[in-house]
DNA sequence: GCTAAATAATACCTGAAGGTGTCAATTATA
DNA sequence: TATAATTGACACCTTCAGGTATTATTTAGC
């Protein structure tokens, strides 16, 4: 009952970009800060870059920043794009057909519990997370040795 | 972001027991009504046995049936015997160290929606299941050929 | 007691998520 | 232009949840 790895690092690492949005961040400053497999990191900031979260810079002094404006890009934009199994419809019993009309009481109490999931994914920004920084990510950000584009 | 599959399996086969809950189900019975692959069906009541969720009567006519009184069943009980990774304390973006004191402003909204996660599987019993039976269950109850013990 | 029908135990198989290794392509700067 | 520092591409490895196969054990009923 949690995101997958692939989702939460996705997080973590738009989260922590977002904290100085417009600084070049390069793989390696990630590592460092974000507890995240080095090669795995990479992997996935590639595939943050096709999905057009990211713009890369290839090259000495390259590195990644975010490509959008920040109250633009939602969780829920994050989370789906992962591939995160839907939140949409989904029933606590593992049925397809149990998701649409009438059900059990259980049934009316997941649905209210996965609509408050949707709802934040959709209404929070990485705008919020800049504003509100966590602390896990500020402790370490002193170490950082980010680079101006 | 579900209940991983034998979480979702053991939610049903409970479930579905608790509509009759002193009638002996077999396997057979259950895996006609349940669609979960019959081996890893037999797999997951024999662990629900040895949890003691379910007592089990082996040889000719033996069976399944729910070990306690529905209402001292919750939903949480069964989530957690399947080794659910805990709703406790999860950051949503998995660090381990995120979940005490005052986070991000994402901490405190995910915090809540697990609390929210948390106190329906603590104050959802058996019980509740089948005084109002899921639809699913319902439609194919009466293909059932159960047995009294 | 024999047989059939049920559960128990144990080992194995499989696919996909997560993770690693290697080399190619790009670019700032000396 | 040579070099070093960066990302991109692609193939491979590993682990484990989910699923399967086989044989042993138990018991009702003839």
């Amino acid at each position: 009952m949690n995101f997958s790895k692939t989702t939460e690092y996705s997080l973590r690492i738009l989260g922590f970009m977002a904290i100085e949005d417009h600084k070049l961040y390069s793989a390696e400053v990630l590592n460092q800060n974000l507890d995240i497999p080095f090669r795995y990191l990479r992997k996935q900031l590639t595939r943050l870059t096709n999905d057009g979260f990211l713009i890369s810079y290839r090259g000495k002094a390259g590195g990644y920043k975010i490509s959008k404006p920040l109250n633009e890009i939602t969780l829920w934009d994050i989370v789906n794009a992962t591939g995160e199994d839907s939140l949409y419809h989904e029933c606590i019993f593992g049925f397809d057909s149990c998701a649409f009309g009438n059900k059990c009481a259980l049934h009316h109490k997941w649905a209210k519990i996965q609509n408050s999931i949707n709802d934040m994914l959709k209404n929070t920004t990485l705008e919020e997370l800049k504003r509100t920084k966590p602390e896990r990510f500020t402790i370490q950000h002193n170490l950082m040795l980010t680079k101006n584009v």
